[in-house]
DNA sequence: AGCACA
């Protein structure tokens, strides 16, 4: 009754694992057409790289990657060194990075191929019909529901791809006119969300990066549910447009989960 | 994923 709803409860399992031990990176932001072994070349030689997956989620045409390392210390490393990368300079794809929300427990089994790929998307165009209803009842015990949206899926056909084999789709062409409206979705507007910032971060600090760009108008910050999230608004769309793509992932000093996340505002910021 | 201000 007077229990404040933070609480833990007892009997309530833990709803994360302790962050300092997750391994596993959470790789989104990825080109429809990426392949298993551009993930693999990407975190190859970052040090203590174990190995990655490859997911399609089978949600439009939306991939995501994990990328396992053997201790959390160099995951850290490597995203941060990886994060905001734009990995494919000609679609102006940017990597987002973060930590896993728990540990990739899909080993790769000894004498298979380097990198593991599960895909989701024949049952999905199976599946055609409307996932909003149900939410699944996932309870594959061997893969810890992931983060995101990523894991609409139920029980995932896993396939370990040997050496330098990659997995060819026959239909790629199919599912295309689904959704390609999954990018940043919004309409563009001269006001940007941006979220994913950490808990200690300040007006002032995001200011300071955010303001010199022309066209800058004013920037809110408000936090709610204890993580802030800002609004910064421009004189001109394209003006914000540049913002966004310049400043896509990147990292403030007060970043501790990976790099800002950028996208048009819902509405433009009101006049004072 | 998370979008307020009036």
């Amino acid at each position: 009754m007077a229990r404040p709803p933070y609480e833990y409860d007892p009997y309530y399992p833990q709803p994360d694992q302790d962050r300092n031990l997750v391994n596993t990176l959470f790789v989104s932001g990825l080109p429809d057409d990426v392949k298993a072994r551009e993930i693999h070349n990407l975190f190859r030689r970052r040090a203590c790289f174990d190995y990655c997956q490859l997911k399609y989620t089978g949600r439009g045409n939306q991939v995501v990657a994990f990328a396992t390392f053997l201790n959390h210390q160099s995951a850290i490393a490597a995203m941060h060194a990886l994060n905001g990368v734009k990995f494919d300079p000609q679609a102006g794809s940017v990597l987002h990075i973060e930590l896993a929300r728990s540990n990739s427990t899909r080993k790769r089994k000894p004498g298979s191929g380097p990198y593991v790929v599960i895909d989701n998307r024949t049952k999905a165009s199976a599946n055609v019909t409307q996932e909003a209803s149900s939410d699944d009842g996932d309870s594959d015990p061997e893969e810890p529901s992931w983060a995101d949206n990523a894991d609409s899926s139920n029980n995932d056909e896993i396939q370990t791809v040997k050496s330098d084999t990659v997995l060819e789709h026959s239909a790629p062409a199919a599912n295309d006119q689904l959704e390609r409206t999954i990018n940043e979705g919004a309409q563009p507007c001269s006001t940007l969300f941006i979220a994913n910032l950490g808990p200690n971060c300040t007006e002032s600090e995001l200011k300071e990066v955010i303001s010199k760009y022309p066209g800058f108008n004013m920037l809110k910050i408000r936090t709610k549910g204890g993580m802030p999230v800002a609004f910064a608004d421009f004189e001109e769309i394209e003006q914000a447009t540049k913002v966004m793509t310049d400043l896509q992932s990147s990292l403030l000093p007060s970043s501790d989960r990976g790099g800002m996340h950028i996208e048009y505002a819902r509405s433009k910021m009101r006049k004072q």
